[in-house]
DNA sequence: GTATGTTTCAAACGATCGTTCTAATTCGGA
DNA sequence: TCCGAATTAGAACGATCGTTTGAAACATAC
């Protein structure tokens, strides 16, 4: 960051708010944001240039510190456009079923997949289409922690607490703390699946970099998973 | 990589051995590997600079591209200086298990031991004296591909095949794709764990940049951990 | 002492980084 | 039709990047 004038007043944009809301610089805006999340995805934030991300989007740099500002809220809005419809999409799945049970606990998996399943599916859209989606989650758990440490308490606190609250319930036996850390290692899993990082066995035939997305099918990886994390969380600890 | 002239003869460095095998200069190249596993570490393959890393280690640019010969070898010789202890220490510790049940089956629960202890207590080891080993190992998982994929097979290969079978044999009414999955599964638990990425709780008092370690001796989440991932092994998919 | 090979340094190179500046373009409303 | 705000492009700025260079500092053998 060369410049960095902490100036009050920045002529160039009109305040804080976003410059436009539907106008006809929206679609070049929409555009960058998915030449960006493939950047960020691909080379980290560090790792992806300004003009990389432009250039790929078919705008100028200017273009792209007009929308955002700076580099790093375009990584903040880019974040923002995927994290945000998904986790809502998780609290409303959990409303729902819980909505639904009448006040019966629900059992363990069925708030598993209903945190998990939804970002498998984008994971699993996206990987179709093209691979826009893969590893940005995923980013957020190693880029810059200064970057993204505020956007990640922001985007996951409270979902972090409604679904340990829900899990709670559903191990009345457990403790606060064993559920919160269970629901750590859960996290765990389902940043690497979806990061698509998997080591490969070697003495298996080479269709190594496809992982297991050529011999399973994503529906199976899901299952699989959701029974994994529920036995886990219901594993007991015994020293 | 301004320059990357791709000359076959380089006369400033002898050959592709390393210049020294315990001369005076091993020790500026401890001081700079220590250097660059912190910086790696905390700012990513592209975020760390040789500057910053040369500089910590109270040496020279020159001196770094002296020892290993280019960035990229530099973080190369990172990772194999921890990977390459902590995996023979894993096998051993399980060759010796095996050795020691004489023919019986070992224990789930023993097997996962073997595989997470070593790395958890050179984290927990670390982390009490200086934060160095933290995220080397997670930063395998998300740095740009090309220049860790290499190491990455090279190194964890030959460990993932070992372990699978051992559990395989552990869990003898699962399918080898079933057991590949769940270790996969576990590694993604190991890594988050060692990474110290953790969403904290935001009703909790916000001791949250510390994380479990303030609320959870080591040794707890060790064991917790385990549990978990033996309970994840042992549940059955069942659609 | 000198000769030799190893190690370190300061300086510089070219490239690329994020950001800013200025001007040209576009488009809805008077 | 012209106007003014919104939007884009191109060039430039200062900084920093990874790497290379050439010469000092150092140890060791003669």
């Amino acid at each position: 960051m060369p410049k960095r004038t902490d100036s009050p007043l920045s002529l160039s944009r009109p305040a804080g708010l976003a410059p436009t809301e539907g106008g006809r610089g929206a679609e070049t805006r929409e555009r960058l944001l998915d030449a960006a999340e493939r950047a960020f995805a691909e080379r980290g934030f560090e790792g992806a240039s300004m003009r990389a991300v432009t250039q790929a989007a078919g705008a100028s740099v200017s273009a792209a510190n007009y929308h955002f500002g700076s580099k790093e809220a375009l990584l903040r809005a880019t974040l923002l456009r995927r994290v945000g419809p998904l986790n809502a999409r998780r609290l409303a799945c959990l409303d729902a079923l819980e909505a639904e049970a009448g006040g019966r606990p629900l059992k363990l998996e069925t708030i598993l997949e209903a945190f998990l399943r939804p970002v498998f599916e984008e994971h699993a859209a996206s990987a179709t289409t093209t691979d826009r989606f893969r590893q940005v989650a995923a980013r957020i758990y190693s880029d810059p922690p200064d970057v993204v440490a505020a956007i990640k308490k922001e985007l996951f606190g409270p979902i972090v607490a409604r679904f340990v609250g829900a899990l709670s319930t559903a191990l009345p036996k457990r403790s606060r703390e064993e559920v919160e850390l269970g629901f750590q290692f859960t996290i765990g899993v389902m940043v690497h699946v979806i990061s698509g990082h998997l080591v490969t066995v070697p003495n298996q035939e080479d269709a190594a970099d496809e992982g297991w997305s050529s011999r399973l099918s994503d529906e199976s990886v899901l299952q699989q998973m959701i029974a994994y994390v529920a036995g886990g969380l219901r594993a007991r600890y015994t020293p």
